[in-house]
RNA sequence: GGGAGCAUAGCUCAGCUGGUUCAGAGCAUCUGCCUUACAAGCAGAGGGUCAUAGGUUCGAAUCCUAUUGUUCCCACCA
């Protein structure tokens, strides 16, 4: 026992064991005759580094994938890193200007190489830190998601979805990032809450003699350059008269029509609206309507250009604080009003999204949408929790088409082919596209040189949907043995967050490429929060580094703490002292071992046998029950309450109670069977607990019994829940428990200490029976010289009511007898009140009448035991 | 503007198809204890009109309605 520290330290030891795994290649998964158990990671971002929600879903999948592993599963888990188009593309563009490097000033070639640099040197750093986490990934099977098998496999999507005649290429109002230049789907977009501006603005009558006006609301009065007309309600009185005239935008100078259209709400601002059709969604259906003119003002970075008029070269927001000031002098600004109105935002570099008419390809999704939204109504696929069920339902069913490329260059280049007449020409290669535009335009191609590949890249989404089936290269050979074995798999563990880009997208394709769903189940995490409820972020500096963390308590004490403050869904508030109560959890079991370890074991002519055997037997009924109550939790993917069972379990039955039980005298040995019940029993124990904290229970596995020839307790079988608990053992000695709790409280209420031995008599009607199978247990645990049956009542004693018997705990002349008058008078009091109530019920007749004949046996006998137990006090009193 | 969820002890949450698991758990708090596994500990204890108001019912934390507060999702009101 010596040579065992009294703290566990997990830092060297976590080292140990995760080598050890490694090096044996345990997490290693192949086909085989087994039934599989997949899970696909999330792939974070290359170039990320782990933070709090990637700890807790990596601990997540980690400890599903380890219990089904050891459940007798072929686990695979598989992990890899996304390339993050935008994200990447952005950073590298950031380190390269540090450098003096613009990116202009690259080819596609040279800015691709300098990003593939970039990935090898900080690319799986991610990874790295999940090792530390203990996560049991295969790591042979690490992916990137554009690496060139699963860049083909995306490729060859394209193509097919192209031929199948559910991609196309059109001009719509996309939402522009002007900071990094390129189109984003609608999910990338984040409406932000923003306190600005109303500017009401005077739109001259054109050749109005008496100089009349209209008053017209807008948020953005920059974009007047590119005002085509001016719109109001075809109801709206006070504007009738402006019917066949026309009116003078601000500035500009232009002359506009009125026209007239239900879209305007007359409630709203001044009842007339502005018209800009390049620069607003709305605006542009009503100009696709009325066949407006569209005038584009902006380049692609936001600033104004040639039709800016004097303002060109001004960025957005600079040009609108010089026309504020323009329109003012020129006394063409009515007022300004503060507003507050939500303004999209780039979800990568949070620039203000600007609407942008521009040529761009998308995906049509009506009809890939509605068999992945059966799957999932229907539990084909079951959500947890399922209230996700409806925000995916939602989407769903008012799914627009997915604009998928991105004028990007980091990301898999889209396989397009332009040819000199403007025809496109989609194929996998370019070689492949100059045999298909010889053949349809034999006069325009001549040589290969004549095909010119789109510039713009895929976005990141559209490669990563296909990831449960790409990483088994199911894509490019949709019948090897991989992808039958592996597919679909079990487990997506994900955050809300990404439904609609990731969880949603990957069921269509699933469904489209396999015709199979890709998981069965998905777990949504909660978000993980600091304690002001903020969510954690770097911008915040709010997060607590997962690295230190884990230098700190531990990966087994932070995956405790995690796990045991989340319930699926919920989002976690996170606290240190999690993983501080995990840290102590791990210290907790280290010192059981050091107890068990500690014990000398001999066959001996002594007593205990039979308290032993009873603790024993106590135990192990007591583990059976957590067993199964460990698989309905699994069954419901409710961790926290799996984890929290074992916690109690462990520190309560089995160190509190059980341990305490067994405990020789001081330098007395252990019998040898009840050893070994102890070392089976503390095995199993580490067992289920192993995918919670897998390296603690590791090495204390390892040092139970030297003798141990199985190599390591990852792929030992899960102990599993026999049918039968014998409930009569459990509630007697939960009785018995009762019991040595009344004596302790009895003891502390009267300053009598632990060490004083005390004799305590039981009254009752089994108490004879209850004291020989007992007595000697409650005395070990209650620190008693006897517990004897008696049957009549003491006056020298303090007395207590458990169950049916009456407590008597002589005290001598410690006693207060005033205050115990006091505490039974007490008692009566409230059973008097108790029965009262109980009565009131009973004499309503309609209660009897009604209530199920087993509820009204319920009170009588209430009643009935009340009546016993206020005889008993009353008797103590006199 | 539309929709969904949540509201139970100081904090984080259980509480399934209304009734013996019915008011619970962990943490925190308080009171004793350095007792030879563990002070990262041991023993004991105190905390709640189950958001508010109605309703259904013999009976409501649980079902219904409204209100308030809160979180999230969706949406093109300038």
């Amino acid at each position: 026992m010596s040579d065992i520290s009294p703290k566990y330290n997990p830092n060297a030891i976590e080292k140990k064991w995760y080598d050890y795994w490694l090096e044996q290649n345990f997490f290693h998964s192949q086909v085989d005759e087994r039934e599989a158990y997949t899970i696909v990671i999330p792939p974070p971002n290359v170039t990320g580094v782990l933070h709090m929600g990637h700890m807790l879903n990596n601990t997540i999948q980690d400890v599903l994938v380890r219990r089904a592993r050891m459940e007798g599963k072929n686990a695979c888990w598989v992990p890899g890193t996304d390339h993050a188009s935008i994200a990447t593309e952005a950073k590298v563009v950031a380190k390269l200007k540090e450098e003096g490097i613009n990116k202009k000033d690259l080819t596609r070639e040279q800015f691709l190489s300098h990003a593939w640099q970039w990935k090898e040197k900080h690319g799986g750093i991610i990874l790295e830190q999940l090792k530390k986490l203990g996560c049991s990934c295969d790591w042979d099977r690490t992916r990137f998601t554009m690496e060139d098998a699963l860049y083909e496999s995306v490729i060859s999507v394209f193509v097919d979805l192209y031929n199948k005649g559910l991609i196309y290429r059109g001009v719509r109002m996309v939402n522009w990032d002007p900071k990094a230049l390129t189109a984003l789907s609608d999910e990338e977009v984040i409406f932000k809450e923003q306190k600005s501006k109303l500017y009401y603005l005077k739109y001259m009558v054109y050749g109005s003699e008496k100089g009349e006006y209209v008053v017209v609301a807008t948020t953005r009065p920059e974009t007047i350059m590119g005002d085509t007309a001016v719109c109001v309600n075809p109801t709206d009185e006070r504007y009738a008269y402006l019917r066949q005239k026309q009116l003078v935008v601000p500035i500009v100078g232009r002359v506009v029509d009125v026209i007239f259209d239900e879209y305007v709400d007359k409630e709203f601002g001044t009842g007339a609206l502005k018209i800009t059709p390049a620069h607003d969604i709305n605006d542009y259906n009503l100009g696709l309507k009325y066949r407006l003119e569209t005038i584009n003002i902006f380049n692609d970075d936001a600033t104004l250009n040639e039709h800016g008029l004097k303002y060109a070269g001004l960025d957005r927001f600079e040009c609108r604080k010089s026309i504020i000031r323009d329109l003012t002098e020129a006394g063409l600004m009515e007022k300004v009003e503060d507003y507050e109105n939500k303004i999209g935002c780039s979800e990568r570099t949070e620039a203000v999204i600007e609407p942008k008419l521009s040529v761009q390809w998308f995906l049509k999704m009506e009809q890939l949408a509605k068999p992945a939204l059966e799957v999932v109504m229907s539990d084909e696929i079951k959500f947890y929790p399922s209230k996700f069920k409806n925000t995916y339902k939602h989407w769903m069913e008012n799914v627009k088409d997915w604009c998928i490329s991105r004028q990007l260059w980091w990301g898999q280049q889209i396989p397009a082919y332009y040819l000199p007449n403007k025809e496109v020409v989609v194929a996998k290669t370019k070689q492949e596209a100059y045999e298909i535009a010889k053949q349809k335009f034999p006069s325009v191609v001549h040589s290969i040189e004549d095909l010119k590949q789109d510039e713009d890249v895929l976005d990141t989404w559209f490669s990563s949907w296909l990831w449960p089936i790409s990483v088994f290269d199911g894509i490019r050979y949709p019948d090897n043995e991989e992808i039958k074995y592996y597919y679909p798999t079990n487990d997506l563990i994900t955050a809300p967050e990404i439904i609609f880009f990731w969880v949603a997208r990957m069921i269509i394709a699933g469904l489209e490429y396999r015709k199979q769903i890709p998981f069965k189940s998905v777990y949504f995490t909660g978000i993980v929060r600091d304690k002001l409820g903020r969510k954690m972020s770097k911008s915040l500096g709010n997060s607590p580094d997962p690295i230190s963390l884990i230098e700190k308590y531990g990966a087994d004490g932070v995956r405790m703490g995690m796990l045991m403050a989340s319930p699926a869904g919920n989002d976690l508030p996170f606290d240190e002292s999690y993983c501080e109560q995990g840290r102590n959890f791990a210290n907790k079991i280290w010192n059981a071992l050091r107890l068990v370890k500690g014990w000398r074991v001999e066959e001996l002519e002594y007593k205990t046998h039979h308290t032993d055997n009873l603790a024993c037997t106590w135990i192990e009924t007591k583990f059976n029950v957590l067993l199964s109550e460990l698989d309905d939790d699994f069954s419901k993917y409710r961790l926290s309450e799996a984890i929290m069972k074992i916690y109690k379990f462990v520190w309560d039955d089995f160190c509190s109670w059980f341990l305490e039980a067994i405990k020789p005298q001081y330098e007395m040995p252990i019998a040898p069977v009840t050893y070994f019940r102890t070392l089976t029993l503390f095995e199993k124990i580490m067992k289920v607990l192993h995918p919670f904290m897998p390296f603690l229970t590791e090495e204390v596995w390892h040092l139970l019994r030297k003798s141990n020839d199985e190599k390591t307790i990852m792929l030992t079988k899960m102990p599993q829940a026999e049918k039968e608990t014998d409930k009569s053992l459990l509630s007697e000695f939960a009785l018995m428990q009762e019991v040595i709790i009344a004596v302790r409280s009895v003891r502390n209420e009267n300053n009598v200490a632990q060490k004083v031995q005390l004799p305590l008599f039981i009254k009752g009607k089994s108490a004879q029976d209850f004291c020989n199978k007992y007595a000697e247990l409650i005395g070990k645990l209650a620190n008693l010289t006897e517990v004897t049956a008696i049957f009549t009542s003491r006056n020298d004693s303090i007395t207590k009511l458990i169950g049916s018997f009456e407590l008597f705990i002589p005290l001598g002349e410690n006693i207060d007898k005033e205050e115990e008058r006091k505490k039974v008078e007490q008692e009566i009091a409230y059973l008097e009140g108790f029965i009262a109530s109980v009565e009131k019920k009973l004499s309503n007749e309609s209660f009897v009448a009604k209530a199920p004949q087993a509820v009204v046996e319920g009170e009588n006998k209430k009643l009935a035991d009340a009546r016993e137990k206020i005889m008993m006090l009353k008797s103590r009193l006199s």
